[in-house]
DNA sequence: AGCCCATTTGTAATCGATTACATGCACTAG
DNA sequence: CTAGTGCATGTAATCGATTACAAATGGGCT
């Protein structure tokens, strides 16, 4: 039990050579004789030695991890994400911090003073509305910091970006109600600064097109992507004078806000109304009633996202503006059937 | 455009100082005179200077961040828990990496590594199965490095923790049944292994005796906190002779497990059983029928952990063996209701 | 033999900060 | 006048690794 933890240099001194030979033989074993080797390894297992990250780190200016940088931690669709993430990072040795996004001027300067500080080696950003100028910071090497966005991404950003086919799913979904003989379908939209809000909203406007249906305005009920937002909706739905049969929501927890209001009021899903959402959260396949919705791959999303990074971070010189679309499916389950005959 | 960082050298230079002076004007004002303060403040602003934190950590021998070890990230539980975490840290500087508890043995090596390489300055582990050699590991400076549990812990644990009280939440969804008239009251348990599924089983134990009911054994049907256990649960309900009437789900995902599969078969609740959950997770206000639910403070409790971690980082001598228990709650909603009438 | 090259190892510089110690100066007390 | 005190600052060691460069060795080839 020696008070201090072993360096390299304790090493060095039981294997009877020099901290360069013990550092190659464990970072580059062929570039020492085998004897030296054993005699490092020896020394390395009586002395219990683990190498120091942070001097490795400075040495070769580099952090050993990357910063994931989601809106809100809480809300449990980005856990999956990281866990791709992470699935991706640890074999590689790298750390992965997370970090909520914030609004306040100081905690952005923290995330601007984290990237020039080498702290880490690369960002994946999962918020579309961070702020821009973010990401015109240069790194300790003078080279700006690897960025890549996920899910959500920024509208004329240079950064690489993974997402899904937002567009085609809504309007697969829109046909999907189109196909059970829906001719009022609604939709329950996200935040209004929101690319996926847009994108998904296009997808809804083609999915109606392509079903010959006509768009309305007040069919568009506006929601934040959370289940209080779907609630708000269910109230003005059930006020209006010409409900929609059909109800495409933005995501599974505006539908869960949706379907449990109206519950509340005596309406059933689907015989009164049907219902769809987008996500497929892990719990949408457990609703009452099962929701149909359509599937994000979301944990290929994470990996997919911290290859594109390591590429990045790797290939020094190589930017290649990459925009990766993922497929997403419709998953039908028990939330959508052909409207009631009109009684 | 400097190709290269500006370095304490740059701004030494700019501000016509030694680097000393520099890094005491930045670190400890009051330490230089105010003319000096200025000059160095204003080549910092001129350079566009920011410290290295590799070589900052390095010399003060410290990481300046911790880890966070869940069981699984994907699953939702933990995120809120993460999210109070990270409320701690931000402000204080510190990063928070987040990591999946491994089963390989090679993976739990990459942890002990991480222990033992400097890389952070203490751990939160909210995965009481981890492996307990786990802990002995010592840091760089000799000494081992700080850990607390927090929501799961491990029984006869050197480790401080943050828990909630499980068995006072269990006892009190028992005697909420009781209350209703129920007497043929099931559980559904969670993993064998987990102190959770002990702690809650024992509240349930608890609860029954304290309303005046005798445990029975072919009452407690095993499960896993998750959806499919809960409704592996039901299938094996719906075969039972002598049906509870209300049952005690040690997680909220059990529960709906279970009341998506009984609805399916044609029970409805709470009419023909009421069901009551345990961890209050964010669709459970807005499930149908909404569920009743032992609400846990979960942002708290990362909260707490991160401030008892921070105190055991700082206090260095300091091993108070703190276990601090938080209360539950009791959120009454629709899914439980007095039992049917014999018919 | 003489030269060249590859292999193995050691010496010492380096990464970029912090900080122990030394220095210089001004001021005060004896 | 001298010693002592305190403040502001500079010099250089230090944290613990990696790696450029040099040196030593041995083998193959002409």
């Amino acid at each position: 039990m020696r008070s201090e933890a072993p360096t390299i240099q304790d090493v060095a001194r039981v294997a009877g050579v020099s901290t360069a030979t013990v550092s190659r033989a464990l970072t580059s074993p062929g570039r020492v004789s085998e004897r030296t080797r054993d005699l490092v390894l020896e020394a390395v297992e009586t002395t219990g030695y683990v190498a120091n990250e942070m001097a490795r780190n400075l040495r070769r200016q580099r952090a050993n991890s990357i910063c994931v940088i989601a809106p809100e931690l809480s809300n449990p669709f980005f856990s999956n994400i990281i866990s791709g993430i992470e699935q991706i990072c640890k074999p590689q040795g790298y750390g992965v911090f997370v970090t909520e996004s914030s609004s306040t001027d100081e905690e952005k300067a923290g995330l601007i003073n984290m990237m020039a500080s080498a702290r880490v080696d690369g960002f994946i950003v999962l918020d579309g509305n961070l702020d821009h100028s973010m990401l015109k910071t240069r790194g300790p090497s003078g080279r700006p910091v690897p960025i890549v966005s996920a899910c959500e991404w920024r509208n004329g950003s240079l950064a690489p970006s993974v997402t899904v086919d937002n567009v085609g799913g809504a309007m697969q979904a829109v046909k999907h109600l189109a196909a059970l003989g829906h001719t009022k379908i609604g939709h329950i939209s996200g935040p209004e600064e929101n690319v996926l809000t847009a994108a998904r909203m296009q997808g809804y406007k083609k999915g109606l097109d392509s079903s010959g249906l006509a768009y309305r305005e007040d069919y568009v009920l506006r929601g934040e992507f959370s289940l209080e937002s779907g609630q708000r909706a269910a109230e003005h739905w059930l006020k209006m004078p010409d409900r929609p049969t059909a109800i495409f929501c933005a995501s599974d927890r505006e539908a869960f806000g949706f379907i449990s209001q109206v519950s509340k009021n005596g309406v059933q899903v689907p015989r009164d109304v049907s219902v769809i959402g987008f996500d497929n959260i892990e719990v949408s396949g457990f609703f009452v009633p099962a929701l149909t919705t359509v599937s994000q791959p979301r944990v290929e999303i994470g990996r997919v996202a911290a290859k594109m990074l390591f590429d990045l971070i790797q290939e020094n010189e190589h930017h290649t503006m990459e925009n990766l679309q993922l497929d997403v499916s419709l998953v039908i389950r028990e939330s959508t059937a052909p409207p009631a005959k009109q009684a």
